[in-house]
DNA sequence: CTAAAATTGCAATGTTCTTTGCAAGTTAGA
DNA sequence: TCTAACTTGCAAAGAACATTGCAATTTTAG
């Protein structure tokens, strides 16, 4: 029953955990029983968010009920509700410990969306190999086409990469209408190509049809995907794995635009001379065709 | 009940969830539904952590009974068992690497960019005012028809917000394909209907033109932006502004596809009714159409 | 094409966990 | 010292959850 240090880590962070509860406590405080009990809430906040109401009524020295009425006494509906905030608090804590990003008492699901995604930024900041995207942008350097394959919500993530990578000066192209256009552009997709299969959650059919195609025909094939499946991983030369729970039904786009954003601007780091002169380029011709918006009164030049 | 073998420090390994579960996959691996299971434990690492076979089962559209099955496969005497360890390693596995996050070089332009993109993202969670979100998918969930007007890479984030929130059933498209498709959408719009203004760093002519045509025929406007413009403020009910500095040339579409993922789960908050209902018929879709990806060997007709 | 084997969903069963009514015990104030 | 308000534990009621038997369906092997 040691584990009187709970977490070794939390030392130097702010901690929003406990602060958080503190906010909770009710005018008078809390006194007696209930005290020993929030003495453990913020003492071992790990099993605070595990455990169930006896485990922590019995390191508390307490019935179990006593527990079901402090929560009561912090304004929660019960035990349940207070773990599901405690866990989410201490969460980020172990996380984002360095960014602490308190909202205080909300919890809607936008802002618990948003929460969420930095949690699955910070994860992926410290979790992803950059020379993984290194290889993957030279690649798309050297290559004399890139197809990018990416389905379904995923799609809004190829968009990007292609979007940018062109601007970059690179010829990249977003296959993302389906399978008619999927097939025709693997027609024309041959040696010296780059395939990058974009997928997550659930893999889509034909992504995976296309990559294992393109390997066979000698194509260099990467994925991006939020967990290694042995379909896509046999298929590619490199895998990147980002993570991309959502907090609804919908998987998070958050993290895997992260990672296009990084790919684009290791890509542009490559040549960045090319990239440069792509640029003025296509800024010409944004002015050419008056595709930006002037503002009325403030005289700016561009 | 010592709960020792947790092992907070697995400096080695940052993924050690996910190598140990596959470590304990059985020698013939997992078929069918069961690796639909194990998909979902893989990529949503939090879920498994804490939530229930219910949950989980819905979540790789299975039975509860195939949850706890699938369990017992890999070995353990069921869901609470398998899930007690999944915990453990999901939890060193967010500690884990935090100091060594600190010394890690911030040498690539990829890892600046992610760096960077972590920080909007965090300046994001600490600015956005959450009733804004709020207000605008409640105006979307009462809208006859919303439309989200976005342009050049921009669009990406127009593409996603779309996408999920027709999943979460309600009808909103995304206008993205230039002057011409804008224009007819534009004809179509009207009182009842909603629009969604999507552009960073550059404001496009038509975005601008678009909003104050909607806003003078009674349609409400709201804008996503990454800095008050007068032009869009003026023509716009409320305006969200997002982050949006990248590392290199590029704007960052990150903090923009957070704030889409935000709107976008509060909108499934609206009506879950509607939502569940949606997302069922949208998965037995998926289905009869033979989109997802089948694991097993590969036996299957078209 | 047929039979055996395996998979999966449904629904009943049994378990664990939370909450609450009640009574005993404690504290504070008159 | 006595009483009223409050706190706490016990135990039963109630809710949520996991597991398993059974039947229907699909897959595999002959």
């Amino acid at each position: 029953m040691t584990e009187g240090a709970v977490v070794p880590e939390e030392l130097g962070s702010a901690d929003s955990y406990e602060d958080w509860l503190r906010e909770r406590l009710p005018v008078r405080g809390l006194r007696g029983k209930a005290a020993a009990v929030l003495e453990v809430l913020l003492s071992q906040p790990r099993r605070a968010s595990f455990g169930s109401a006896q485990e922590l009524a019995q390191l508390a020295g307490v019935n179990v009920a006593t527990v079901t009425r402090t929560a009561q006494a912090l304004g929660f509906a019960g035990w349940p509700a207070l773990q599901q905030e405690l866990r989410a608090r201490y969460l980020s804590s172990l996380s984002a410990g360095q960014v602490a990003a308190e909202h205080r008492g909300t919890g809607s699901p936008s802002s618990r969306s948003l929460r969420r995604d930095l949690d699955s930024l910070a994860v992926l900041n410290r979790r992803l190999d950059e020379s993984v995207l290194l290889t993957i942008a030279e690649a798309m350097a050297a290559a004399r086409h890139t197809v990018i394959v990416a389905d379904g919500s995923y799609a809004a993530v190829g968009l990007a990469l292609a979007h940018n990578a062109r601007l970059a000066g690179y010829p990249v192209r977003a296959v993302t209408a389906g399978d008619a256009e999927l097939a025709n552009a693997m027609a024309a997709i041959g040696e010296g190509d780059v395939l990058i299969a974009i997928s997550f959650w659930r893999l889509y059919q034909s992504t995976v049809l296309a990559a294992n195609e393109a390997r066979s025909r000698g194509v260099r094939v990467f994925a991006l995907t939020d967990a290694a499946s042995p379909a896509l991983a046999s298929a590619a030369e490199q895998v990147v794995i980002v993570p991309a729970e959502g907090e609804a039904f919908f998987p998070s786009l958050t993290a895997g635009i992260a990672v296009a954003q990084a790919l684009v601007t290791q890509l542009a780091a490559v040549d960045p001379a090319r990239t440069g002169a792509s640029i003025e380029a296509a800024e010409a011709m944004w002015a050419k065709f008056g595709l930006l918006h002037r503002r009325p009164t403030a005289g700016d030049p561009s």
